[in-house]
DNA sequence: GTGAAAGCGCTAACAG
DNA sequence: CTGTTAGCGCTTTCAC
């Protein structure tokens, strides 16, 4: 037995199946199942009780092309498999079912940078009402055409100025892992995160290391270029980088990863190099993965959906017409110390 | 400065815009810009040539409702937040996008189990042209439910006989991982996974576990009911169910965990009760998740999102009219042993 | 090869 | 309180 593309639907009832079976006009079937006012009570029960049975649905192509709205919005994401993008998704689901919305999801990898991205935007345009964008670089131009379809938007991570955005405090985050590396006896410090090389994010990786910079700093402790390596937010991208670390001539006592999954990288290679966790070099990372209770990794825990969760609500309010001014929507953060951070052994 | 409901979209070119530029009618339009035949070559050109200059595309509810297609299919997952899940969304999403199509995703978690199902599915109903079930129980009357709708439909994990559908062989899966642990001379094996208590998935932990009898079966060993824990398929499941596993009277020697969270949540359990892994307990998993590697964990690997693409891919295939048989789709499984299975220590 | 016109199913004035 | 009537923007016969 095989499926063709011929399978037909059963016939949905339309509004004019109702209207018909309740004896009364579409108008009015309209009215009394959108409860707008100005329907006899009477009128009402009886048309959403026909309307139930006739298991009724209004087609959302129709409404959306009548009222211009289509009671849905996007998330456009730079990739689809890592913790933090999950979770993201997973708040900003929640928030959406919950108000009736459909959520659609794009990622935005590789698809051809700037004009993709653009691209991708005005062509989901009228298929759905708000769009958040999550940790996408958004440059100048993008801006301006984003805001001319009428797509309410919400950015997460980045901030610009002509939307409300939601995040943490980025800059905070390295500070509190660098200070914490530093308040154990740390002065040579490593930095795992999204350098150049990575496409994805662009902001938030740059604000998490000047926060490393302002720490050290404060300390008095000289920044090392050499000691930043970029590691694309994934684990092999972190166990890499690592590897690079380890190899340098003078090599951190500790290791700042921007994220907990590059950390867990980070960890697997010092393994494999024989290099023990945390006696002879601590990682710290970012987000309280899951697994990072497990590994025992010192983190900054951050709470990612509810951050999701957030954006998804600020693209509702926009369109139930709530006031949103545009604005930094941040969420707390928190040191989570475990056992992956330690004082530095005194050299031999 | 505040965003309020009243943000205005800019006027968008419609096809009649395009149709008195380009000196032609809407039909016309139509056609030259969808690559129908009896389009005259030089009118062809000139009508997308304008229709580019007007940055025309063609509204999709006003398609959609011409035609009865939507471009676009839903993923329905029982949560999100999980990395089995994004890596299958990352699959389908990115199958999707290179065809064009878009991909909403629904959460039908608690959502009041059956009803609420079902409800979601006829209510995404004209949205979209298709959708996967991702790990969804579905039982007898939702089939007939969900068949009725029109959606081309394809599931994961569970297999019908309405709908194609993908997945691996789970009971081998259980079966390879419990000969593995047999073979290292293990004899009480414990099982986290998703017991009863479990709304979510319901076959394929059913069947890992008949894997995991049958092995023991062959093996002559005689299968512990008071072993078996559930998980939910969280760390903090996994966890749980480990805690309770070793405060059993006669403890298991190892612990089939499965999938590769519960295992992590399995580690941090008998860390936390100073029982050793793998001296004291072996553990292997199910899927060869991103942080498996780094914690040595011995796992049964699946190429997750190669099965939500190939779920995408059927579902698109339908629409596209390709034949589609009604059947089982799978993708091979692999033992990939690594720390934390070993033989068991002699008892004392 | 191209155009005119009739919908697709719903909402939104505008009358009554 | 309720019905009538235009559209929303596109596709699709059916003529020319």
């Amino acid at each position: 037995m095989t499926i063709t593309g011929s399978t037909s639907a059963r016939d949905r009832a339309t509004i004019e199946d109702v209207a018909v079976a309740a004896g009364v006009s579409v108008a009015t079937v309209s009215r009394a199942l959108r409860g707008l006012p100005n329907v006899a009570w009477s009128t009402r029960e009886r048309v959403s009780r026909v309307a139930d049975e006739l298991r009724y649905r209004a087609d959302p192509s129709a409404s959306r092309l009548a009222t211009g709205r289509s009671r849905s919005i996007a998330i456009a994401v730079p990739l689809l498999n890592g913790w933090y993008f999950s979770q993201v998704l997973a708040g900003a689901e929640a928030v959406c079912a919950e108000a009736g919305y459909v959520l659609v999801v794009m990622c935005v990898a590789d698809r051809a940078g700037r004009r993709g991205l653009v691209d991708a935007t005005t062509s989901i345009d009228r298929r759905v009402d708000g769009i958040v964008f999550v940790d996408i670089p958004l440059h100048g131009d993008d801006l301006g055409t984003i805001a001319q379809t009428g797509l309410r938007t919400v950015t997460i991570g980045q901030s610009t100025d002509l939307f409300p955005s939601v995040g943490i405090d980025d800059v905070a985050v390295g500070e509190l892992a660098t200070e914490h590396l530093l308040e154990l006896g740390h002065r040579r410090i490593g930095v795992i995160g999204g350098q150049a090389e990575d496409q994805i994010n662009f902001v938030v990786p740059q604000l998490r290391q000047q926060g490393v910079e302002r720490a050290l700093a404060t300390a008095g402790v000289a920044a090392d270029a050499s000691l930043q390596v970029g590691g694309s937010f994934s684990v092999a991208g972190g166990r890499e980088a690592m590897t690079v670390l380890m190899q340098a001539p003078e090599p951190p006592t500790a290791v700042f990863a921007m994220s907990d999954e590059m950390a867990f990288g980070a960890i697997l290679a010092a393994r494999e190099s024989a290099c023990h966790v945390p006696d002879d070099v601590s990682i710290v990372g970012v987000d309280d993965h899951d697994v990072a209770v497990v590994l025992g990794l010192t983190t900054v825990r951050q709470r990612v959906s509810e951050v999701g969760a957030r954006a998804a609500r600020l693209v509702l309010d926009q369109l139930e017409g709530v006031e949103v001014p545009i604005g930094r929507y941040e969420s707390p953060i928190e040191l989570v110390v475990r056992e992956t951070s330690r004082k530095p052994r005194r050299r031999p």
